[in-house]
DNA sequence: TCAACATATAACTATCAAGTTATATTAGTC
DNA sequence: GACTAATATAACTTGATAGTTATATGTTGA
């Protein structure tokens, strides 16, 4: 599967987004994201396996449990794709690379 | 549609890699893009119905030809969306936070 | 060892989106 | 005004995927 069909899932978008703040085991992960969508176990593990197997989310095994945390390359990819277009709307960019120039001046002249 | 399900399509992917190049008429794309992927006219013009009423592409007329530009803003909301996650594989993009941040304290008492 | 817990897999169903062909709409040209 | 070109829309078919229930696998602890 490639890597934005994998994140058009909202259910598996919103798995990232708690791996983003810590790493929880399937249960967890079944708990919070499971609960909020209504979708059961199998549910869960299967986008997890998703996640897993496509570069998204990384496991080690706790005894009985698996705890998952996120695995960078995969969004990093889409980020990557995404360079190219950030001209349209870098100028913002660029004024906030001149805001932390001054706040380095202002630093030093302190 | 969500903007991750409108780029998981590499049919729109493509297409959006050439808008970010230059400006195309609908006829352009059919003969780039829909003979790379084999593709009928009425495909591709579904595809860019699709990109242009999620604000992934704008038209302008020309005669009888509509001319597609991209459009920033549904890039956009998926860059937002990846923001928290640069963390990850940018160590810098911290540091560059906390600077900013220092740097608006520095303004504030000014 | 057995019961319960935690997680994964199998098999199936249903929904949705991407393609098709056919046709409508609108603009330019003779 | 009729003809052709450029593009969009309609109606339909099909394939991929996300969910389901049922079951398998592996772990812990009494």
């Amino acid at each position: 599967m490639e890597a934005f069909t994998i994140l058009g899932d909202p259910v598996r978008r919103r798995i990232l987004e708690h791996l983003c703040v810590q790493d929880l085991s399937s249960g967890e992960v079944v708990s919070s994201v499971g609960e909020e969508f209504g979708i059961s176990q199998p549910a869960i593990s299967q986008h997890l396996k998703v996640l897993r197997e496509n570069n998204f989310a990384n496991v080690r095994v706790d005894g009985a449990r698996r705890i998952y945390s996120l695995e960078p390359s995969g969004l990093q990819d889409v980020d990557q794709w995404l360079a190219p277009f950030r001209r349209f709307w870098e100028p913002k960019l660029e004024a906030l690379a001149k805001e932390v120039e001054r706040g380095r001046k202002l630093g030093k002249q302190n």
